[in-house]
This record gives structure tokens, sequence and C-alpha cells, in this order.
DNA sequence: AATCCGGGGTT
DNA sequence: AACCCAGGATT
């Protein structure tokens, strides 16, 4: 039948291809699971670039299993800062307390088991069941589907649930006798390499000859997947509030849940919730914002909190929502040996080391001079 | 099935 | 300016 011939041809020639072409990565090196389930988790919506230096570092301070349990979750947090999608960070910890508590730090070898982790989903599962114990299971992420959907010409969205399971049972039958890892890692490295999201390098593709959506000249249309909704934007006032003597900032830690969950950042409060006009001049916009500090602060620092300066717009778009924040310099003198409401908290330049900030207040405070570029 | 959850590199 | 990246949790 020609579609097995089809399926042998692209598995045998993709190993091959695999055996010679493979990178030479960090966790590559490693055979301990515990090393290739951070790399994994890391790796999710994450490029491989920019993975590499976070990964390092992180299995250089939490080397085990147990040693990522017993650490505090700042710690976890401070590593991971700048990566985003902080709840990785604290889904892998929260996990690894499991497996240190339940299996003695030793990583689960059953799907079923792993599978039960938090933040490991049908992906992670998969990669890491075949990658470190070369169980055969499917890994299906975004450049299997983009390679199986042009290779067998599916014109299925990919954004659709029911394509991803035809995906996992197609990858599932593809997965040579023996070679679950090499091959999920091959099919990958081909998307990644060779096979990309625009103008794939067709030319120098192992089964280019076979290849069912080039052969109809849709390489380039496929995969076929919905469109994403464009974020909505938030109009925010920022304060960036450093103490007399210049030595600290004021901060505050964000809630435990959601948005940036549990990491600290400046103040700020959008422009909608105070009812104010999104189009407000500067110096009304630092008066607002001062008073409404003052307030946040209580009522010993209310009113100690004075407008300083206008000192611009930072943006930064997530996912799901573009934030315009008016950034202004305020100042609290007489606020500052007061107690402070929880969750702000005067923090020096030894303290930034230890609270972990998103990158839109890192570039803010290196651009403001609070922290060395 | 939608929406929420970061940040940045490619084209 | 799109697009999308070795996705998962929540609703």
């Amino acid at each position: 039948m020609q579609e097995q011939e089809a399926k042998a041809y692209f598995s045998k020639e993709l190993l091959a291809w695999y055996r010679v072409q493979k990178r030479d990565l960090p966790w590559r090196r490693s055979r301990d699971p515990y090393h290739i389930w951070v790399s994994e988790v890391m790796l999710q919506q994450t490029r491989v670039e920019t993975v590499k230096p976070y990964f390092e570092r992180f299995v250089a301070l939490f080397p085990t299993v147990d040693a990522l349990a017993r650490a505090p979750e700042e710690t976890v947090l401070k590593a991971w800062e700048g990566l985003g999608y902080y709840s990785r960070a604290r889904n892998l910890q929260s996990a690894a307390r499991e497996v240190s508590e339940r299996y003695g730090g030793t990583v689960p070898d059953t799907k079923e088991r792993f599978a039960a982790l938090k933040g490991v989903g049908p992906y992670t599962a998969g990669a890491v069941m075949s990658i470190a114990f070369n169980r055969r299971e499917p890994a299906v992420d975004g450049n299997v589907m983009r390679v199986l959907s042009r290779y067998f010409c599916i014109e299925e969205d990919v954004a659709k649930g029911g394509t991803r399971a035809m995906m996992e049972r197609l990858q599932y039958e593809l997965i040579p006798e023996g070679e679950a890892s090499d091959f999920n890692q091959a099919i990958m490295e081909l998307g990644a390499l060779v096979c990309t999201p625009k103008s794939p390098h067709c030319l120098t593709c192992p089964v280019m000859e076979r290849c069912a959506g080039r052969l109809e000249g849709k390489e380039e249309s496929l995969p076929i997947k919905t469109k994403a909704k464009p974020p909505r934007p938030e109009y925010r006032a920022c304060a960036l509030v450093v103490s007399e003597d210049g030595g600290s900032v004021l901060l505050r830690k964000r809630p435990a849940t959601g948005l940036l969950a549990d990491m600290w950042e400046l103040p700020h409060v959008e422009f909608a919730a105070m009812g104010w006009p999104a189009a407000m001049a500067d110096a009304a916009v630092g008066d607002a914002l001062a008073g409404w500090l003052g307030a946040e602060l209580g009522p010993e620092a209310s009113g100690a909190v004075r407008p300083a300066e206008p000192v611009g717009v930072a943006e930064h778009t997530f996912s799901h929502i573009h934030w315009n924040l008016r950034v202004h310099r305020l100042t609290a003198a007489a606020a500052e040996g007061a107690p402070l409401r929880e969750p702000y908290r005067w923090v020096d330049r030894a303290g930034m080391e230890v609270h972990p900030l998103p990158n839109v207040f890192v570039r803010l405070l290196k651009a403001e001079g609070f922290i060395p570029a």
C-alpha cells in the first residue's frame, strides 16, 4: 500500500537525517529525566536559543528534583525571570515537591503517573516519556503539527482539538520500533531547522521526494490554522517612586493567581478602573496617580505622595493584552519611614537580586538608571 | 471550545 | 505588522 510506503520512507529517512544533523543542545548532554523534564517545560512556547542560558543556570541552581523541591518559590521565580509564562515555574516546583514526597525524588517512568503532575500536559508527558525513557509515546507540538500536515497534506485546522488527536495517532504509527527517543526529537528538529513556518527549506529536506504538501504546491499554505484574536488594549498609569536617598524603589507583589502571579512590579492602575479618560494630559495623570497611590499606601502616607515628572510611555504586549503604561516619577518622602501596607515594599538594589520582576519593569528600571544596564 | 497565561525572534 | 515558538490550566 502506497500510504504505508510513504510512512516507512518518512520514518527511515528522517531518522537517518537526524543522526547526522542533530544539534548539540545542553539537555541532550544529559540522560537525567529531571533535566529532560526541565528543558521540556522551558521549551513550551519558547525558542531553543532563548532557553539555553536559562536551562544551564536552572540545573546549576537546582541540580535535582529534591533541590528544586526545597528551594523558596521566590528563588525559582527569580531563576525564571524573563522567560515568561511564570505559572510554568510554579507548577514545575509544585510537581517537584510531589515527586520528592511521593516518589522519593525519582521522576516517574510511566505516562499515567508523570502526566498527573502539575504543568505536565499531553505534549510534555509524551516528550519526557519518549526522550528520557524511550517509551513509544507521541509528543505533538507545533513542529510536529506543521511537519505532518505538510508531509501528509492534512488540511484540517490544527487549532482544533480533534486534529491534534489525529496527529498523535499518526505520529505513534510513525515511530520505528525502539526508536521513540530519537524519532520524536528528529521530527521536532526537522520542524525547527528545515520545515519552518514560512518559506520551508524543501531543497534540503530529507523527505522532500514524497512530501504530499510540496507535491501539491501547498508547502507554504500549510498548516491551516485559525488566527488568534488581537490583544485588547489597557491604558495604565505607573508610578516610579525612588526614595529620597535614591537607594530604594517602591514595589508591590502581585496576587498569587492570574497574570504574572507572585511576581513583583512597579505600582500601576488601569485608567478605566478609576474612571480616568484614556487621553488625560500628563500633568493630570501625575496628580491622579499620586492621589491614587497615597490612598493605596494607607492613611500615614496619604497626601505624602506627590507628582514629580512624567517619564514617558512603556508598552508591553502579552498574548491577549497590550499594556500602555504612562510612567510618572513620584516622590513620597514623608512616607518612607512609615510602615507600608501589603503588598507594597521598599526594595534596595541588593533586594532587586531576589525579587522577580517581569521584563517590562526590568527594562524600565534599567532605562531610569535604578538597575545597571 | 475559548480564553488566559510572557516574551521575543523571523519574515 | 504578522506570525508563532519543543503548551497547559481554567472555564
